[in-house]
DNA sequence: GTAACGTATATGTTAAGGCGAATATATTAC
DNA sequence: GTAATATATTCGCCTTAACATATACGTTAC
């Protein structure tokens, strides 16, 4: 019909998908634009190797980053394609009930909200979702379970 | 809640997939058992080439071979974890509407039904559903379309 | 037994991608 | 301007996996 080599497509997202620290970083953002700091933070890994992972999906054309001063927030892009956008959706959605991954939003969620935040994340920009007053109620539900 | 770890299989299955020749290996077994010699004649690739793809599936578990003489027969196995399963049956499903999948399984069924077979595949077992007389209705009518 | 056949694996080469350590870039603070 | 901060990129090294070519293996035919 069209053009377009889907094939190709799906390889590509099924590579990008194929990485554990991948999937963690796109379980951290599948609800939120979130800053890199707090990839490092919560992921206890080095700096570069978080940004050389963002960037690779990236190039994959999975995630977006987006400036904001010195900080840099990354969100979540769905693929054109139907059903890539669909198996990805899909993924976010099993990563969400893994209990590793529960752990590390866990930790995502200690980390903007603590009242004590660690030095290398002390200014960022909170997470729209985190943000007080006006947390969300969902998210806040899940905060008041996560925290007991 | 038990000790498996979920994340690593997914990434092995992604990895499994992100392969356009495994991917159209997959497409011509997703209903049938299929004999190796079939692959060859379908794809237009070195049999090594096939051989080597085979073998990295059946290491991710993804399809399973039954030996039957001098032949080789391969077919579908699905991930046992529920998540997997989905996602492959999906990505199968997917597999059967694309141009160039059809391509293949409407050479695939070329070569099985010919009545003068290449040398190369001219004793092999035939795939259960395209033996005759017996063959299935829902792909004798699939062939019917293809083969206009 | 040997030969022929179908398939799998070994070997050598190349490309991609993972990592840590060091360095570069962009922005803000002063 | 300089310094400090947040993030990205480069470098060198290692692993994985792609490929073609050659060879080994398992089965059948004789």
């Amino acid at each position: 019909m069209n053009g377009k080599n889907h094939l190709a497509e799906m390889e590509s997202l099924f590579l990008a998908l194929a990485d554990k620290t991948r999937l963690r970083l796109l379980n951290l953002i599948r609800e939120n634009e979130i800053c890199v700091c707090f990839f490092t933070e919560v992921l206890g890994e080095s700096q570069p190797k978080i940004s050389r992972h963002l960037a690779y999906m990236r190039n994959a054309g999975i995630v977006s980053a987006r400036r904001e001063g010195k900080w840099m927030n990354y969100k979540i892009e769905f693929p054109e394609n139907t059903f890539a956008a669909k198996l990805f959706g899909d993924t976010l959605d099993w990563l969400k009930a893994q209990d590793d991954m529960r752990e590390d939003y866990r930790k995502l969620m200690q980390v903007c909200c603590a009242v004590e935040v660690p030095v290398t994340i002390a200014r960022a920009p909170t997470p729209n979702t985190f943000a007080q007053p006006n947390m969300n109620h969902s998210v806040k539900e899940e905060l008041d379970i996560f925290l007991l």
